[in-house]
DNA sequence: CGTTGGGTTGATCGACCTCAATAAAAGTGG
DNA sequence: CCACTTTTATTGAGGTCGATCAACCCAACG
């Protein structure tokens, strides 16, 4: 899979960030029909890409922080990014992982609701927030499209909700295994391997448990023939037993 | 408080709906200027009123349920509604408490994500989901609105995974008690006193915890003069302590 | 009245956390 | 390429917070 190239992408050193546009062509764009931009005619992809900036950061860069002024917005176009929000005494809860396809900002509001940073090297089409806001406001189909993705956000974030209150700790791994195949498949196609670029830490902070718990629940489900941990991965083996553990 | 009225009108028997039409004008409507309204200038409100239904049901009456095709959409106006989802063996997770001027149905989707059941009498202006996206298609300033709306009950949502995933039990209740007083300031303006029109149960089921350790919780906070529990409601009498414990 | 639903309280249990050690992998500099 | 550090992952032993199980109270209501 295209996307299980991307953990030797990782041994870039930081600081030499691909010398190249995010997307040489909007028309070409491998994301196009997953994200905000499915909704433009070819017209008004033109249009838009005028105000975009090509963004590109290395693993572990910052693209924005909670609570700061959200000056731009980002339609993702290959990598995954983390965010999360941190209380005062550093406990971390993160709140979701995008994928290549998903919009940064599609609250359009003043300030960062949660920090976000590269879990690997990342491209994104970049708009200042105040562009891209001036575009929507002349294409209504456009916050239609916004407004079902920011829709579809609020259903995983409710289906999150069950998760950390009232799942077990197997079954919110098997949660989360399932969920992220489902969007791996509709970006790059199904397959029992799912890339895991974030840390067991990442997945602890997700799912409201300790490093220590995913790692010893992966284990016992690599061990019951559930799955097989790979580098930087996941096969799932058994993927009907873990949709019983995860189902609604 | 006008809320803390909602108990007696717990009393009224099952059927016995209040024979009254949910807003006499949309031009004296109190929730107006918080719900999706506000954005609609008085000859589109009178508009809007035209396909708008008086809804009006009491305690206890399902207003929709989850997976169910979401025919209708509502704009609430007096009253309060449990949101909630099931899994197949019964556990519960709450994903919200509506209040009046909630819109019920914000995401427009096909089917339901949830289902909805009335806490007290409910009043309520009803559409069906097809008027109202039409309706929504021809005022873009409208749909605006009612993106800011979902973006703010994502916003929400996200706050909650960091109270379900990384918050005590005791940080829980605070949490919730801070939050739904914000909320009730809003309609009814700052009070120390906030109506809980919910069980119990409603709240541990949406903080991830059982009735009892939310029973158990309350109680020693009000024994720790931090609150004192009135019938349908909570006195909150160390404010400062609650904030610091549900503190962001 | 008896029944029912909601709330409180106590005793006990166990799932997951904490603390600690080790292992494995990845980055760094000579 | 090899030593060294740092980061991430795994595994074990023991503790704890909140769940479970059970009893009881009380107000509402038929």
């Amino acid at each position: 899979m295209d996307a299980m190239t991307r953990p030797a992408e990782r041994h870039h050193h930081l600081g030499l960030c691909p010398n190249q546009k995010s997307t040489v062509d909007c028309e070409h764009c491998r994301v196009r029909t997953l994200s905000v931009c499915a909704a433009l005619e070819p017209d008004e992809l033109q249009q838009l890409d005028k105000l975009s900036h090509a963004f590109c950061v290395n693993a572990k860069q910052t693209l924005f922080e909670q609570d700061e002024p959200s000056n731009n917005v980002y339609n993702l176009t290959s990598g995954s990014v983390r965010l999360y929000k941190l209380l005062p005494d550093g406990r971390r809860q993160v709140v979701g992982f995008a994928l290549p396809g998903d919009f940064l900002g599609l609250s359009m509001v003043e300030k960062n609701a949660f920090s976000a940073d590269a879990l690997t090297p990342v491209t994104a089409c970049q708009f200042t927030r105040q562009d891209f806001s001036e575009f929507v406001d002349t294409k209504p189909h456009l916050l239609r499209r916004l407004h079902s993705m920011a829709a579809h956000e609020l259903s995983l974030a409710q289906d999150q909700m069950v998760i950390l209150g009232r799942r077990t700790a197997e079954e919110k791994i098997a949660s989360f295994l399932i969920g992220l195949r489902k969007r791996w498949a509709r970006i790059s196609g199904a397959s029992v391997t799912i890339p895991l670029p974030m840390t067991r830490q990442d997945i602890g902070d997700f799912l409201g448990l300790t490093v220590e718990t995913v790692s010893r629940l992966m284990t016992r489900l690599a061990r019951e023939k559930a799955i097989v941990i790979v580098p930087d991965g996941v096969r799932l083996l058994d993927v009907p037993r873990l949709e019983r553990l995860a189902e609604t």
